[in-house]
DNA sequence: GTGAAAGCGCTAACAT
DNA sequence: ATGTTAGCGCTTTCAC
């Protein structure tokens, strides 16, 4: 593969001249730059990014850390996010390196260190469940930084989250308009902000209606398939009249434990889920949900980071998406 | 950050004897080793991987094409295919980088050639409908690839595929045992080798049960959830009583559409998909589908592409995982 | 058993 | 308006 050097011999020129003509870095008369332009046509010439970044300490990669469970349903929000990164990424000639904490402090901490050895330009990073902030002090490189989908407590820095609270507010009030008074309310584990929020907004329409809290309507677990799933039973023994499942996975176990014991829905209970897809459209009947925009998610957390590193110096922002109610036939 | 200089300055030795103590190159005494440890510790030295890859011309990192189309459930075949690479990837210290082709022949060459620039070790694509197989010849670079899921025509080298026609031949005699002689069948555009395959099985299975082929029970369209809705429409009214859909987003399309007319499934149709995932065993009843082992993919890509990588050179090599059918409720 | 030094391909400060 | 050249941090040949 041609080298800058090659191109400079066979345009009669320096080597600076064709960095400058290649990168528009300062004046170069018309006709010099129609021989470099000659040159490396001919050479069929690419620039080494590798030898551009160690010198220029830029790589034009950011790194991706995103929590993903093997197998798990809820890959598939994250693998969305990484998805509109990747695009607004692209249009900006940038690359994405991606990586898996697989939802493990230890895994994550290492992935850090393999993006600090690296030249990574920014780094967006779905933390792990309950890690608190010791990010930026000793961990995190000299890159800027964009948290998503999750806030460590005390983190001080961007973070573009989605509104879980007020959609699972809106959520449950629908609930409760249709009279409901009994409802149902499948957790994953609290203690992250996102199950907080949404447990959040669940309490946020009871009080609006003056409905008390009762405890026994809450149940947690592990975010899975089987978690759901039994947890949908043990609700459906307190004599709840709908349900509301807090994160996609959860949702289906419990749709399966319904349709198992062939609940009515929505007349015998009714259900909402969260997230999204689909094939919650061709559940019978259609599955209510709280829709979680991921894709912009990941937009909006890339588009921060850039300005980032254009050296934008502007006081750190907590961006919040709106996440949207969707009404369908099963509430 | 510490250099080796720096350690090699603090550690009273050479930085060959430094990179040779960190890449256990060549014959280092204890003592000498102890000396050079103790320095990188104390200045927290980590290598600088850039600068290791432009002099050894090799970058310990990977590059991945798929094409995803913008809020298409293939997404996730193709994630969790990115999901089983990436996995292997980190057990051999190796990284991920991610791209994009978006179905798009133009950005798939662009992408490549982006990758070209990068240093990258390895290249595993999913390639784009229809591309036929010019890939070696001028654009790919020097690196080893290993081609997944479709196989371009005449493309020469490494091959991991999903054995399609064996598992819709499975599907579809199952219909055929259970007296269906009236199949209907969903496909993706035609002409691309995954959608052939699985015709192929189609037709096998009906010549196996000594069963006519007829045309008209072959619909053919845009691999989208609007098209599978469409024609599962007309199916019905060519009076099938099965329906095998060739894809994940034609089954959702189908799905909805029978859900709307409130056909009976299975009695009044049998119905089977493609690509399974939580969400089909809990629709109702639960959808019979055709089970592509994703994740394995791309682990088995990945492993034949780090044998190239270390220089095996054998054969080239034509994987081909077989793909499981999975009777539930609806076929 | 270890060191000196060239050089990977590029950018950018300094010259002219 | 363009050229010279010193490095970025590392690996690796050659030398001792």
């Amino acid at each position: 593969m041609a080298s800058i050097k090659e191109v400079a011999k066979k345009a009669n020129v320096s080597t600076a001249t064709v960095s400058h003509v290649i990168n528009g870095t300062r004046f170069v008369a018309d006709p010099t730059k129609e021989k470099v332009f000659q040159a490396m046509k001919e050479l069929d010439y690419r620039p080494n990014m590798v030898a551009r970044s160690l010198r220029s300490r830029k790589s034009y990669t950011i790194g991706l850390l995103v929590p993903l469970v093997a197998d798990d349903t809820s890959n598939f929000f994250f693998m969305s996010i990484a998805n509109g990164i990747e695009q607004v990424l692209k249009e900006n000639g940038y690359n994405l390196i991606l990586s898996n904490s697989n939802e493990n402090i230890e895994t994550e901490r290492e992935q850090i260190e393999v993006f600090n050895t690296q030249f990574i330009d920014g780094l967006v990073i779905a933390p792990v469940n309950g890690m608190d902030a010791n990010y930026e002090k000793d961990l995190l490189g000299d890159y800027p930084v964009v948290v998503i989908d999750r806030k460590p407590s005390e983190f001080q820095g961007d973070v573009v989250l989605v509104n879980n609270r007020k959609a699972t507010y809106d959520a449950v009030s629908s609930l409760l308009k249709k009279g409901h008074r009994s409802i149902g309310y499948i957790s994953g584990a609290l203690g992250i902000t996102t199950s907080d929020e949404r447990l959040g907004g669940y309490k946020d329409a009871l009080k609006e209606y003056s409905v008390p809290f009762e405890h026994r309507f809450i149940k947690e677990g592990p975010a899975t398939f089987r978690s759901g799933y039994e947890l949908a039973s043990k609700l459906l023994k307190e004599g709840v009249t709908a349900l509301f499942a807090a994160n996609n996975v959860m949702t289906m176990g419990a749709m399966s434990f319904l349709q198992e014991q062939k609940v009515n829905i929505p007349n015998e209970i009714a259900v909402i889920g969260y997230d999204d897809y689909d094939w919650m459209k061709v559940m019978s009947p259609p599955l209510s949900v709280v829709k979680q925009p991921s894709f912009e998610l990941g937009k909006k957390a890339v588009e921060q980071l850039l300005k980032r590193m254009e050296g934008s110096l502007e006081e750190s922002k907590e961006v919040l998406l709106e996440a949207e109610f969707i009404e369908r036939g099963s509430s």
